[in-house]
RNA sequence: UCCAGCGUAGCUCAACUGGUAGAGCAUCCGGCUGUUAACCGGAGGGUUACAGGUUCGACUCCUGUCGCUGGAGCCA
């Protein structure tokens, strides 16, 4: 079978006749007049049928054909300012593939339940379409930005014999009998590996079976992993703000006809320019006061703070410095003020929350004893992390970007839900 | 896990202070030669989530169960 024409690259062909393979999006029909919208994952592109120009049983098709139907039309490209898209194809021929039972999700307005119900179905809908093509791209500029500064891409493993940040929220796997547990980071194993690579990092799938039930939560999520041997905090924060803003960059060069099918501000994303803001914790909490936040210092920010401190900027904002007790036991301490970590999260504008966690790791081997014993840790199951202090320790940073929070900011949709092709929520696994 | 709200036709919703179930879309039939969530006419479609209670009478009030939505904490 010869591969189809898309009905992406349908200009290059105006004037020519063509095989159009796709589904039936919607129909529309005025007397002997029939217009099939034709929809083949590529894009959408509207075929006209006239009862005296085209088959008889192909017309008639055009009448009791199904929605999402698969389809075969025939018939000559033509520009038209009253088609969407453009485009039009004066149809010469429609042929049945396969005739589609009653399709659930009709043009008109659905609730959640049933489009999550659905999400099979759903990911054929335009709004979804537009969505994931974003998230291929921007994962497709993470992986550009960071190859041409010379990372290396380096799996890390889903299954993992200990807590990265405690046990508490991790999904439990048997493993030939032993207790093991689904990956909540790639971070310890990311350490070992610049220290052999010198940048490296990881994008894959992570698992946190925290009860959260928000829009800013999945219990399966795809997170960006960098990790470089030899840079401190600052230079963590130059580097996450250096991939963000290009990746933006990027969805803005490429996929602007998506966001315009999302209906995205572009103003507030041509704003994200270098360079962002940086403020320490203490900074913060500051600036939350004078909005009227009540905050002890000490506090970790909840989700209204990371809101407000969001929508204070016109682009994201670095937070460094954190309280080191509400940081993990691997950030390094501040040399200037030790109850403070060299941790910097990033918050994106808009109320979209952090989407980047980071900072520089505790690289003295008798410090890092010192918190795996405070946090109660079991020591034996990290005496190969501890190695990387043991031989030839060296400052290193790096941090985690959450793949789909980013994709909700730059897509500007409201809930996490829809970032990802099948999420994994909260008692929700399927379809 | 906690707090709040919701559950009525395939879907989205309506039904006053308790008075006996209704609209749009979808489906089916018919009409229309340029439709844009097309439109117009007609038809079919209901154990009002489930179980119990109060009442002459319950979609409506009460109790419980289940499901969903939004939010909180925790985090990316």
């Amino acid at each position: 079978m010869e591969p189809a024409l898309e009905i992406a690259r349908i200009a290059k062909h105006e004037g020519k006749k063509v095989a159009l393979k796709g589904w039936v999006h919607n129909k529309r029909s005025s007397g002997k007049i029939r217009f099939v919208l034709l929809r083949d994952g590529t894009g959408i592109i509207q075929c006209v049928f006239l009862k005296e120009q085209v088959p008889e049983q192909a017309f008639e098709l055009a009448d009791s054909i199904t929605q999402e139907s698969s389809v075969e039309i025939s018939g000559t490209v033509r520009e038209d300012k009253r088609s969407p898209g453009g485009y039009e194809l004066s149809g010469s021929d429609l042929k049945l593939i396969s005739l589609a039972e009653p399709y659930p999700i009709t043009p008109k307005e659905h609730g959640v339940d049933f489009l999550m119900k659905h999400r099979h179905l759903w990911l054929r809908s335009q709004r979804q379409f537009a969505i994931l093509r974003i998230r291929s791209e921007l994962i497709k500029a993470f992986h550009d930005f960071l190859d041409d500064s010379g990372f290396i891409l380096c799996d890390t493993p889903i299954l993992t014999p200990a807590a990265c940040e405690g046990t508490t929220t991790l999904f439990n796997v048997d493993y030939y009998g032993e207790p093991v547990f689904l990956t909540q980071s790639g971070q310890l194993y990311n350490e070992p590996l610049c220290a052999a690579l010198r940048k490296t990092y990881c994008l894959g799938p992570t698992f946190r079976a925290e009860k959260s039930k928000t829009r800013r939560h999945l219990t399966e999520f795809w997170m960006l992993e960098p990790e470089v041997a030899f840079l401190d905090l600052e230079g963590c924060m130059d580097l996450a703000e250096n991939l963000v803003a290009y990746a933006v960059g990027r969805v803005l060069e490429r996929r602007s006809p998506e966001l315009g099918i999302l209906e995205r501000d572009l103003s507030k994303l041509e704003a994200v320019k270098k360079p962002f803001p940086r403020i320490t914790y203490t900074k913060a909490v500051e600036l939350l006061k004078s909005k009227g936040r009540n905050l002890k210092p000490g506090d970790d920010f909840g989700a209204e703070d990371e809101t407000i401190l969001g929508q204070s900027f016109d682009r994201p904002v670095l937070v460094h410095r954190y309280p080191a007790p509400v940081k993990a036991f691997y950030m390094k301490r501040d040399r200037s003020d030790p109850n403070l970590a060299l941790a910097v999260d990033m918050i994106a504008p808009e109320g979209y929350g952090e989407i980047v966690g980071g900072g520089q790791r505790e690289d003295d081997l008798k410090e890092l004893e010192k918190r795996i014993k405070e946090h109660d840790l079991p020591r034996q199951a990290f005496e190969w992390y501890l190695d990387v202090r043991r031989y030839g320790s060296f400052p290193h940073s790096g941090f985690g970007l959450g793949i789909e929070r980013t994709v909700a900011w730059i897509c500007g949709v409201h809930h996490i839900r829809e970032t990802i092709p099948f999420p994994r929520m909260l008692e929700k696994i399927y379809p």
